[in-house]
RNA sequence: GGCGGCGUAGCUCAGCGGUAGAGCAGGGGAAUCAUAAUCCCUUGGUCGGAGGUUCAAAUCCUUCCGCCGCUACCA
């Protein structure tokens, strides 16, 4: 069977800000999807990055007194370091300041514009100098004094500046019919609604230059202009495949097998992005999902509010992998959900100390005390033994439908219901009886148990690969861990090494 | 205003036409290999309100109440 290509994409991260919780659980969602599909062989591409330009990173770096490309390098760095403590295994960070992706953007920009779906226009609408925006008609309020106000109050003037659209009109029936043909590529189905009657309710040109702020990619042949931020962002997905060269050896990456996107920017790219490509004459990507937004004991991350979230101080005092298995597992994915120290610890103390953490510790250290610290000779199997082995054996495939759908929480909800079935086993088959009236029959037991530790092992890897890996460590499985092993039985005798608590318990008031 | 979603056990949610389910929390018992972890049993819901369709409705329809999302240049 050929290699399957995944080629799998975060937004990249705009740097006005600090990266927090909503940043780390997008980027950890695609680093499960993108470990799952190397477990599964395939041949992945994992993308993500920071997004530079723009006014307001112009204006935030002004505002710290820098230069926006000091600025940018510093975040970015700041963004780096978050994928790093989350052990994201992006196999590129790409980042809009860099030199590939202005050649990349200019590229496309010529394309569209050789394809006739760029013309020169102006913009014009209520401006506010003080906040720097638009704002539309209805959005307006009378002064008593008769002059039009901002939502914000400050006054607003009506301002003309010339601007490049992109014939954005011209897509309505295309992206309808895309839709309808490809009923996958919006997900989850409530947001395809959405941007179904987005599109159907009429499309207008989009203004994607600005002359009022420099620090952005220059639009080619017209330097007065620079490109509209989503316009520059969007194509860092083909950038990274060498575009406009598309003869090189990531070339074979696109289209993208999945954009994760958060629900603020759905639109962008679920309606813009395949409307630039279809204009470019290029293959769209075959689906883009969209997540929910996490709220922190139960209000929503805002600056007012000053509760934004670093997952680094987390991830010490909780250790990474927990924090990891907590964002996929507490919720849906798609759904919003919130973010508590009670849950949080709850599904430590629950799900992996008392479940995956006891049932691993009750087994090998039974194992390295009474049964030779070896994996144990496997006897004749007995029926409870086969209800299980058979349990294990089906986990792969029903983890494997649960990740075709991104429903995370159900592919470990699938994994601890074998966790638990291996808990009520061990209690039932009470090696620790038989060891002394049986020991055939406990080395049985025991062996079972291993295998059905090494099943969840494998396909956790996904969610928890450090403490996986040393699990498989302890179960004394080879350097090669993809899920094809399961396929061969787990090999009896091997020297196991003295296991050690895979998940302390938190003590908490 | 328009379009759409949600409201099921204390909590988080699954079920979406055939006599109410899971996990966690609570209660009782067992066991003692293990991170005082585990196992077994168990309490608990007139499935937001009211009408209707049907032999049969959380499950379909209507309506009311309460939340929430989208409604273009905001990352």
């Amino acid at each position: 069977m050929p290699k399957q290509y995944f080629y799998i994409t975060t937004p990249i991260y705009y740097v006005n800000g600090a990266p927090h919780l909503g940043h780390a659980y997008t980027s950890t969602a695609a680093d499960v999807l993108a470990r799952w599909n190397r477990l599964e062989g395939h041949d992945v591409f994992f993308l993500t990055g920071t997004d530079e330009h723009g006014q307001k990173v112009e204006a935030a770096a002004r505002l710290a007194g820098v230069e926006p490309q000091v600025f940018t390098d510093r975040v970015s760095a700041d963004f780096q370091d978050m994928a790093r403590v989350m052990n994201i295994s992006n196999d590129d960070f790409i980042r809009t300041t860099e030199p590939r992706h202005k050649e990349a953007a200019q590229a496309i920009w010529l394309k569209l514009q050789e394809n006739g779906f760029i013309y020169l226009g102006k913009y014009e609408g209520w401006y506010s100098v003080r906040d720097e925006a638009f704002y539309d008609e209805d959005e307006l309020t009378i002064k008593p004094d008769g002059t039009k106000a901002a939502p914000t109050g400050a006054p607003v003037e009506w301002v003309i500046e010339p601007s490049y659209f992109f014939k954005l009109s011209a897509f309505q029936d295309r992206l309808l019919e895309f839709y309808a043909a490809n009923p996958g590529f919006i997900a989850p189905p409530s947001k395809r609604n959405e941007v179904h009657n987005f599109v159907k309710s009429g499309l207008r040109d989009l203004s994607v230059s600005r002359t009022s702020f420099s620090w952005g990619i220059p639009v080619p042949g017209d330097e007065a202009h620079v490109m509209y931020v989503w316009m520059d962002a969007l194509v860092n997905y083909l950038t990274a495949c060498g575009y406009p060269d598309m003869t090189g050896p990531r070339a074979g990456y696109w289209p993208a097998s999945l954009h994760l996107v958060g629900k603020e920017i759905i639109r962008f790219h679920a309606v813009y992005w395949p409307a630039f490509l279809m204009a470019a004459d290029l293959p769209l990507p075959e689906r883009v999902f969209s997540h929910g937004w996490w709220t922190v004991e139960g209000e929503k991350m805002s600056k007012s509010l000053g509760n934004f979230i670093d997952v680094r101080p987390l991830v010490a005092e909780f250790g990474l992998d927990p924090v990891r298995y907590f964002l996929l597992r507490e919720v849906p994915f798609g759904n919003d959900g919130d973010f508590s120290r009670k849950a949080l610890i709850g599904r430590i103390n629950s799900d992996l100390a008392n479940g995956l953490g006891n049932l691993a510790q009750r087994t090998l250290s039974f194992i390295a005390k009474n049964a030779g610290a070896v994996v144990p000779p496997k006897g004749e199997l007995c029926e409870p033994d086969c209800v299980l082995l058979a349990l294990a054996g089906e986990l792969p495939e029903k983890v494997r439908g649960a990740m075709t759908r991104l429903a995370f929480h159900e592919a470990l909800d699938e994994t601890w219901r074998l966790i638990r079935a291996a808990d009520g086993y061990i209690d039932h088959q009470a090696p620790w009886s038989l060891r002394k009236t049986d020991p055939e029959r406990m080395n049985t037991v025991l062996y079972t148990l291993c295998a059905v530790l090494r099943t969840v092992a494998v396909v956790l890897q996904a969610f928890m690969p450090e403490l996986m890996n040393r699990l498989l460590d302890y179960l004394g499985v080879g350097a090669e861990r993809g899920l094809a092993i399961l396929d061969t039985p787990l090999l009896e005798g091997m020297a196991l090494p003295a296991p050690a608590g895979l998940f302390p318990r938190i003590q908490d008031a």
